[in-house]
DNA sequence: CTTTATCTTAGAATAGTTCTTAGTTAGGAT
DNA sequence: ATCCTAACTAAGAACTATTCTAAGATAAAG
């Protein structure tokens, strides 16, 4: 999922967004892994070597981010709110012993019928949740 | 969903829980409606005609409960937790305009087949979400 | 009727997120 | 290259949802 930091940059205009140290950290940030972190994770992984971005910045960017497109939010726990890089249709994977999060690809599961619901809704997509136990918690 | 009071006082005696007046109007409320609501909805709702129960209790018995397996929690957007009294495996639809949430039928989607994923993983379920927009939502 | 562990409650405390406001800056215009 | 300004960052205050605390009340067993 990581990207070159040319492409990044390029991806940023493209949506109109200025291209600041602070917002390139956390799209970037997102972009290089897959573990969903919360807003709290990016600012400590952001600023662990040296201050790059406030509390508050991660907050804006996220929101920011997530209004364009680029990433999106993933609530499967009270209370964290997770982030994900990865926009494209997918499922996910819930460890219910120490909440890690992990993506399934689309095509893992098979398509749902959707076409025999409520007539009455306008159906536009569907996501599948796994729960379990992941294997660091099988021990 | 609704049931009889002394249905409702037993399921609770059932769970060694003592049956006491705002615990029991919490647990009704919820199994009389299919709104998913918040706890600050279940609130407004019990103490609309006269005081009921305070806030903090609200959050106590959906606590207690959540623990016991009577009820359990929704998540499907971002600092809302609501809550459900049907604990049998259901799918979700869910409005993106409004916020409505609605249950689906476990039988009315097709079974997923989960035996190709990480074989890491120890599956205990999933279920479905479905996006889009509620009938009152597509004026 | 007693007794007591459990429960309720108001208010304080906490956690996560958003708002405010002032100063800074990316990047187009000059 | 420098100027200009709308967009951005940041510190701290504010807000919202939830949990905690501690003191009094009560369900229900004996």
């Amino acid at each position: 999922m990581s990207k070159p930091t040319e492409e990044i940059v390029q991806t940023l205009k493209r949506k109109q967004l200025r291209v600041t140290p602070q917002r390139f950290a956390v799209y970037a940030n997102l972009l290089s892994r897959t573990d969903h972190p919360t807003a709290e994770q990016i600012l400590s992984d952001l600023n662990q070597d040296a201050p790059v971005s406030s509390q508050a910045t991660i907050y804006n960017c996220l929101q920011t981010l997530r209004e364009v497109g680029l990433i999106r939010e993933v609530l499967l726990e009270e209370g964290n709110c997770r982030y994900d890089a990865n926009v494209q249709p997918h499922h996910h994977f819930r460890c219910g012993s120490c909440g890690a999060i992990a993506d399934i690809p689309w095509q893992a599961l098979q398509t749902i019928d959707l076409s025999h619901l409520n007539p009455d809704w306008q159906v536009s997509g569907y996501e599948v949740t796994v729960h379990g136990t992941c294997e660091a918690c099988q021990a």
